[in-house]
DNA sequence: TATATTTAAGATAAAACACTCTTAAATATT
DNA sequence: AATATTTAAGAGTGTTTTATCTTAAATATA
């Protein structure tokens, strides 16, 4: 590993996750996918997992989901990979942890208290639906190729 | 269970969670125990799980290890229970939820991105830390105590 | 057609998390 | 002193998450 792929690098012990394991790592191999524009289109899902310390099998089950969901499409055989059927600048951040973390994802109260609604907000409810907002906002209005060019630039930016 | 511990009641399906169970169950107890003030300062344990609908030996298990980190003391046998050792208008938020999770619990990136600092910053980092720096500081401002009346005063405001 | 390569899919395993149960220790009451 | 009550402590169990392994299906190339 090296490159760029420092960049999006496994982290071993996290608090305060708020998208899981098998988010993270959709999350990372697609702004991966999206930093390194392809000839073919295609991206080897081995030297992905290999590049960013991803279990290559986990990889490919993530990958594979994101396929079915439409936001992928594969290619089996030799040269095949796993490329965007939506181009990288039409998938939001939104989208793709919906598609990794579940639908409802944005639903609920950040810190998980208990009768945080509308109808009956919970001391924090006022403070933490802004917070949500505000992340949700950002991840509507972030794309994937905003974030991996934006990655791509400051790491060169940085090596320079 | 009814009346204001309706409020604290537990919620069984959660995405995007901050906190864990423990840290969750921990939390409404004890600002459960902020907003009823009791005669000897304990409060049975087994009436509060009950009251929460949280396990007795989990609930019993989560408050051993804060008065193991010295924010409550315990008291065994007839009439016993477990009260505050500091009084909970200064007891932070940020406090429980270091004593619950982990005293690193808000170093990290809440998305889970990794090579997220400040040396190396990853394209969300500047909007994560001021989510975070928000969340934190709302944490390290906010006591029991206020979390407790506000909670208390809210549902009683809504009962009449 | 035979072989190598690559993703798909399902079964299995390991680890983390969320409880659950049993026994011990402390305290009060009789 | 005996008994009941309550928390402390540790072992044990079940579930979910995370990761691994094996086999199948698709594709390219020789």
């Amino acid at each position: 590993m090296g490159g760029f792929a420092m960049y999006l690098c496994r982290q071993k012990t996290l608090k305060m996750r708020v998208i899981s394991r098998l988010g993270e790592y959709g999350l990372r191999a697609l702004m991966y996918m999206a930093a390194h524009k392809s000839d073919t289109g295609y991206f080897n899902i081995r030297v992905m997992s290999q590049e960013l310390d991803i279990s290559f099998h986990f990889l490919t089950k993530i990958l594979q989901g994101l396929t079915q969901r439409g936001l992928l499409q594969s290619y089996r055989g030799p040269n095949g990979g796993i490329g965007f059927l939506v181009p990288p600048d039409q998938i939001t951040l939104a989208t793709v942890v919906k598609a990794l973390e579940g639908d409802d994802f944005f639903q609920n109260c950040l810190l998980g208290l208990p009768g945080c609604g509308e109808r009956q907000p919970c001391p924090m409810h006022v403070f933490w639906t802004a917070l949500r907002e505000s992340l949700q906002t950002e991840f509507e209005t972030t794309t994937l190729d905003d974030l991996g060019t934006q990655t791509l630039e400051r790491h060169l930016r940085l090596k320079a």
